[in-house]
DNA sequence: TATGAATGAGAGTTCATTCAT
DNA sequence: AATGAATGAACTCTCATTCAT
């Protein structure tokens, strides 16, 4: 059941500020975080110039709060599938396969994601590794040390492993092309990181 | 007719674009291009602001010079100590060994070259991918399909393969710390992959 | 939806408009289009340096929008003057009697209208002429051809004469001093004129 | 020092001068004098960019130096036509004869001539008005006045009339092709202004 | 004399942000 | 809440000029 039953204008706000929101999201990911304009991203939302500042404190304030709400919706999206198995191996497979998924259905926001990870802006890159800490803790805790627990992985490091399917994930997922298509497989990347973990 | 020597002139002007390179690389390293200002990188390599434009056409062309001649010492890098060892198990290791040093050597450079890899610019990722073929090549055909040929590799797609390890170098490479330390350690990531791929 | 009164806004925008054309007729006239500077113009309008690209593509764009509504006003004011009159020879004298109003009344204007038509920017130049062209055919059409339909003016070319007599005007009026006054009389320019045409 | 290498010396100078003079002439004719740049100018002669300054003080001496001695070349021309001549019809004939030679023989300093005369840089102006002093001159007292003192000019304002045929000199002038062609013949031209001219 | 590396004032332009309405 | 006119710092780039060689 709803938590928020709102009155009507709070409605509109929260339109609004979605609006906004995905409006920025597209801007971002075609222009990158710097060369992103501010007005366009009003307009392109169907608002003036100004409007963003009645929901945001600045760019780098609507920038934190993408991020936030992007990072919400993708570890939620990810956590769902990965912890419907219960072998560490099928696990593996589901977290790339999630993966995959997300590319298709967020990829702009998988974009500025990448940017931002590989990015030179620091604060925001600090942001995004903090907030990103669920979904290395799924990697390690409920992949991995799983694995290791239920026999079928070998007794690597953890927070090693952890890393490297990260950054392999990050990495591919960022050549996608714009219809959100990885000219990776999912299931050879995984092989690949399974062939390396498993006994 | 010009009395001095002529190879003076050609010797401060070799080196003045070295000092503007070399500022260019910090800033673009510290900044990012979009931010970095260009200005400052002539001021901060101890000329005035307008001395940039004596040497390249303009920030863009500063950048893409830097892209071009920090490839070629990459490249060339690696290249050397890969082709020194002459099996593909040891060549595979000593990519990422050859890999890590560049990081402690050109950490700024390495740092340019991820930001543009997994940035917004379409242009100058076109650019880098282009100037990057050759360490592709490198890794699939005097590597991988080295070992394959050698019979130790199993027979795995080479391009897939490549592709997972460029990325798992630059991935990891990219989060160097200050003093260009990687926390993951060389032999590790090398055994990581030797795993996946080593019949 | 905007609470204000859409009018008003249109009202404050028409009015900022007017003052920076004003500051730039100014600017223009007296310093020539290259040297002209486009801050100075928004400063000297009152706003500041960046107003001027709320209204303005660039500085070329003021340029042209100024030629264009200079043209207008100059092409009405002329013209209903001219065809108050039915006779051929009093046309001519009027012509060149509110030329001469013309220049009292925008100096500014018609300095940047000579300065451009006989300047080194070919691109300003043919806007000119084009948007000019209406008062070529006042004088072809409805003064010489007049006056030879008429019987009073000898069979000369219309449009070498047309020529002829922008040249003078233009060329008089550019000598105009900074009140505009012009030291040759209209009437003797006409008389001038009107000796060579008269049977 | 024996005498020959000195004169030698004066001779390359010269030379040297020369070619700077002739390149800033192109320029100054293509571009304006604003837009005109001096590195160009001076490359385009074949020489460095710091040479021109062993010749002028600066852009706006060079400038000077050029109206300078195109004036007297141009004087000198006209001079000399019109002047065989002993009739003031003749001469008048002769006068815009010689005028339509000059434009296509020296149509870049015609056109820096008239950028000069009809643009905003009133200093320029100024110089060339003083400059072509001899030329209105000529026309007042050697053409105009004469035709009257030989009764076959009506009794004009000889001051007047001279500035109309100047004005209709360069503005038809000014139109040139870049061929230096000119589109109104110069018998007509003469033509029309002698019969507002002849008793 | 000729050179061209270096200079730095100054230009046009962009755009995040403010704020009165 | 929404607007959009106004702001001005900041940026890239140009180019006349200087000067050591």
């Amino acid at each position: 059941m709803p938590r928020y039953k709102e009155s009507e204008r709070k409605q509109i706000k929260t339109e609004t500020r979605q609006m906004l929101l995905q409006s920025a999201i597209e801007a971002f990911a075609r222009e990158g975080y710097e060369k992103a304009n501010i007005n366009q991203i009003s307009k392109a939302a169907g608002f003036a110039k100004g409007t963003i500042y009645n929901y945001f404190e600045s760019k780098r304030g609507l920038m934190l709060a993408l991020i936030h709400e992007t990072a919400n919706a993708h570890l939620e999206y990810i956590n769902d599938r990965v912890l419907r198995e219960h072998g560490a191996e099928r696990r593996l497979k589901r977290f790339f396969e999630a993966g995959w998924l997300v590319v298709s259905e967020y990829l702009p926001q998988l974009r500025i994601l990448v940017h931002t990870l590989y990015g030179a802006d620091e604060e925001l890159k600090q942001e995004l590794w903090q907030v990103y800490q669920p979904m290395h803790k799924l990697i390690r805790e409920d992949i991995i040390s799983l694995g290791i627990e239920q026999g079928i992985f070998r007794s690597v490091d953890t927070n090693f492993t952890t890393a490297l399917i990260m950054n392999l994930y990050l990495g591919i997922a960022s050549h996608a092309d714009d219809d959100g298509r990885i000219w990776l497989d999912s299931d050879q990347v995984a092989d690949f990181v399974l062939n390396a973990l498993l006994k």
